[in-house]
DNA sequence: CCTGGCCATTGATCTGCATCAACATGGACA
DNA sequence: TGTCCATGTTGATGCAGATCAATGGCCAGG
């Protein structure tokens, strides 16, 4: 694989996704151009919060996690990001250019790393990707706004429930979970302690059984009425 | 006072602002002139989650809060917006466009009402007014992500000289506070009982003493500690 | 097949904040 | 100036979730 033939892959993967649709082929290829291809192994870490951000990233395989963590080891997951998504579009906006939050694999990934001033560049020439980013970044300011309300106005037992019921349910009402039980914690701000006791609280009333990552939802009726 | 003088203040008003200073003068008259200037007592509310969203707004002068409410009526304030601010800007990029909050007077306030749907139509032809809107809007989103950190991660009296430490302080060591104890509570996400407490706590080690808004800071060394 | 280490679960206990209740205070208005 | 009602303070108690500790399960590497 020729240097030509790497790039051409990146700009096509960039072309698929909406913030870049708008944009012309020249402005693809451009940004393409300018894009490199990153592997990192479950765990590692893409960026730590403070980092000074000069670029962002499309996921093209993989889960990683967006979180905050505190000077005594606690850690909140504010998102996990799924291919097809990007993350950190908007850091490019803000004041000091530095990641507001850490990035980590939660497992093998592989990204498309975007430079943040290039990609300023052309959205100078290309209202339409204006108006696409900025519909993206208010889905997310959007996001947070629902983070905020589920954790000042709902207990643990509501935030696991509404985990749940925003993932995709099969018609035999099955979920599977793709989170260990820790990072399904640390997205809901409870300890794992709490996380096994609220599961098996719902087992004991009927709502789910669960083995392993696998929920089956016993009780739809009891369940929505958590929510 | 006719109708043009009116129209020709709001278009005054509007045009001050940086979200509007980038704008052809044709184009801030255009949504001048659909502007309309609106006063509110304190206590009414402006709008409630869930409402359709026609209009965003600037405040020009008084206090809004911005917050959200449970079922069982607990409050949780995400944000007081000041003159010269604007507030539900990104809600027309938004599926739905609906308000995800409630806007509710602390006082009694003016304020100019856009409509959303015109002002999208300027932007479209000012890729300067987008990236401005582009700051603003990742400002906002960098606002809730420190505010979910300070929710999951740090405890109330934290929290609370976090709040505090913000304010202007006057080289005596004082702060004004401009909001009733209720509110700060429900900006911080407790009860006043327990805001109460807090404060009594910081009296007692010595770190500040209080006479009603007054805010009188004893001790920095201590204060600077807890954040 | 055993073994070591991590993850999940369970139990016992602790604690920060909420809740409930009583009382104080202070500002608006007659 | 007194009265009233909302706001704030203080005390007693409750409770959700954290913490500490022990055990069980499960997978990787010998």
């Amino acid at each position: 694989m020729n240097a030509t033939a790497r790039k051409t892959s990146e700009t096509d993967l960039l072309a698929e996704h909406y913030l870049f649709s708008s944009f012309t082929v020249q402005q693809q290829q451009k940004i393409g151009a300018s894009s490199r291809l990153l592997s990192i192994k479950s765990g590692e870490t893409l960026f730590h919060q403070g980092d000074k951000a000069k670029f962002f990233y499309l996921v093209i395989s993989g889960q990683i996690k967006l979180c905050l963590n505190s000077r005594d080891g606690n850690q909140k997951i504010v998102e996990v990001v799924y291919p097809g998504q990007t993350f950190a579009e908007a850091v490019a906006f803000m004041t000091g250019h530095r990641y507001p939050v850490s990035a980590q694999a939660i497992e093998d990934a592989s990204l498309v790393v975007i430079p943040s001033l290039l990609y300023l560049e052309q959205l100078a020439d290309s209202n339409a990707s204006c108006f696409r980013l900025l519909g993206n970044i208010s889905r997310r300011l959007h996001a947070r706004l629902r983070e905020i309300e589920m954790l000042t106005l709902e207990n643990a037992t509501h935030r696991l429930v509404r985990f749940l019921a925003h993932k995709t349910i099969t018609e035999d009402n099955r979920i599977h979970l793709n989170l260990s039980r820790q990072d399904i914690a640390a997205r809901l701000s409870i300890k794992p302690e709490t996380l096994s006791r609220i599961i098996r609280g719902l087992i004991d009333e009927g709502i789910i059984s669960v083995d392993g990552k696998e929920i089956t939802i016993l009780n739809r009726k009891a369940m929505a009425e958590y929510e």
